[in-house]
DNA sequence: CGACTAAGATGAACCGGTTAAGTTCACCTG
DNA sequence: CAGGTGAACTTAACCGGTTCATCTTAGTCG
């Protein structure tokens, strides 16, 4: 066990011939210190080599100064969650330190998981707590707010119970953007591979191709998949299946656009020229599929970033949050389309 | 502001007509309590929803329960970290959440993020630090270590200087696995592109392949890289260009052997049947490149996990904990080798 | 049957900060 | 020059637990 001996306020104190009110006035940053004394008191402070308490801090300040963010760890976790994640939690993190605030990653198994994370944040550990993506219609979020601690999601909540504010992508618009440019290319039979209908996401962009769809007065034909490559795969051959002469297929991930991409080889088709495939996520590893992969770029590090930033004025207690920011999404131009 | 009227212990032993200390013996789950006793304070606990103050006990008990991951954020970051990254950190995650323990991320940001991850440290922030991936000779965890603060880096520290427990990986015996398979399918002529030579990784890879090319008295045909796609590209043509009729080549990175694959085609040849290709990591991304890679896997979340239940051994004041664990690596083979 | 013992509960002293209320003192004003 | 004012510092009361020394109480044994 660590006995670190570290010198407290008091010792400070003593050494700068000061009373502890006074050294903890310097140490936050009260202007109404003498700076002569001031000076001694930092002094101190070096020669002693002191750091605050963060404990004993806590305990009156209620204060922690540190937010969690919530990943889930769902039973059937996909390599996606390996690809979105890392980004989210760089851009919170990134905004976080610039807060000087700490980031406590949390995973909820999902059984004591839930329990143990409400635990944890009503235990004062953390000064609020953050979700990054939502896995259908979590009630955690909610329960959490109720109880009064701040919350924010990244992704729309489904259970809207009690509003949490939340940050979101513009996914209506970004599919909007892809099915226009195969439209614009001459393509006339665009299919979908859709998402989980038990996220937002995989929602809101079936909704999208559904209403681009019908806005160019086009057939639509769907399959469905969970985000997956698997998925992907299957629901092109299935696709290809129902209507062998299609020229175009939007798939609702990247994953899914590369197992199409892959089921379209297999069937003998050449990517762009006989089907046109584009994807919604811009991983990194779609600049280098074959051929590389036209998507729908979303800001996921920006994301984390602003759902941050709402935290941070959520603690601040600024009244004025916004309950939601929807951040806009691009089309990104490959070979595949 | 969030303001949490919480029941205390006071509170709760008020409600059972006990005293706070034996409260907090129940609590705390101490045997030296009677049997009628602990019911009334357990009932009087549920029904006021008491959850202990973490603050005030840290502030006692000098623990906090809680542990740093520390995640080098170098300014050349590369994209293999966002595939490391999430595997170490649901090994870690996982650990410590079956032990109770927090996990705290941060990300050091050159600049003052060294001298912040001290400050929290020593500010009794969390009981330990670990680190994932020291890149080139960072004094940090050496600083640490010396300070008392339990520390545990996953990947064998360069600077020895305090010796610090670490775990690795067996790069040696990967590469070995990996050259071996290359010199039974007959090849003759290979080829490394080397890592980073101020990682220990980068550098114990291209010894191993120094070594095993040395058994096997084959000549030796080495082009640097730096782990990334685009180095393993430029380093294939080199090597190309080098030895236009080499047979094989060994990348000491998955997104290198990627990039030479990528370089292979480019230059038409044929991958396995001109040139055998394999790389080390076995990210997921592998098992679908074209052809699917053959690789040396590391064993990455199992080695978050054994850092991490090293890091709990090491808090709980365990005297023998080892000072190194090197985890096996396994070769992978599938179709480029 | 009384003294001794041990199990079990309690009171109070911490842990190391923050901050409201109080004190000191130099300076200003009528 | 007495009384008032405000800046600057100190005192002391918390924050909410843990734990040790102490006190009760019931059980044990000669």
């Amino acid at each position: 066990m660590t006995t670190r001996e570290r010198p407290t306020l008091e010792a400070v104190a003593r050494r700068a011939g000061v009373s502890r009110a006074t050294v903890s006035r310097v140490v936050n940053g009260s202007t109404t210190v003498a700076a002569t004394i001031r000076e001694a008191v930092n002094r101190a402070v070096e020669e002693l080599g002191y750091v605050p308490n963060q404990a004993a801090r806590s305990l009156v300040t209620q204060r922690t100064d540190s937010i969690a963010l919530i990943l889930p760890e769902t039973a059937n976790r996909v390599f996606s969650d390996d690809l979105f994640f890392p980004a989210i939690i760089r851009g919170v993190g990134m905004e976080l330190e610039a807060a000087d605030k700490q980031l406590v990653l949390m995973m909820t198994g999902s059984e004591a998981g839930h329990h143990r994370v409400e635990r944890y944040a009503v235990a004062g550990h953390v000064d609020g707590i953050m979700f990054a993506s939502i896995h259908g219609a979590d009630p955690l979020p909610g329960l959490l707010a109720r109880r009064g601690i701040p919350v924010v999601c990244s992704g729309r909540p489904m259970t809207a119970e009690p509003p949490v504010p939340y940050v979101d992508v513009d996914h209506a618009g970004g599919v909007a953007a892809a099915v226009h440019h195969l439209v614009s290319a001459g393509r006339r039979r665009i299919a979908t591979i859709a998402g989980p209908q038990d996220m937002v996401a995989g929602i809101e962009r079936l909704t999208g191709y559904h209403e681009s769809l019908r806005e160019a007065g086009l057939p639509e034909l769907v399959a469905p998949g969970d985000f997956t490559r698997e998925s992907g795969i299957a629901a092109m051959r299935d696709l290809l299946d129902r209507d062998p002469k299609l020229d175009a297929v939007f798939a609702a991930s990247d994953l899914m656009a590369h197992g199409a991409l892959q089921a379209l080889r297999e069937s003998g088709r050449r990517v762009p020229d006989d089907v046109a495939v584009i994807g919604f996520d811009d991983f990194e590893i779609s600049r280098y599929s074959d051929p590389p992969l036209t998507t729908v770029r979303q800001p996921i590090g920006e994301a984390g970033r602003t759902m941050a930033r709402q935290m941070l004025r959520l603690i601040a207690g600024d009244p004025e949050v916004p309950s939601s920011v929807v951040l806009p999404t691009e089309l990104v131009i490959r070979a595949s389309a």
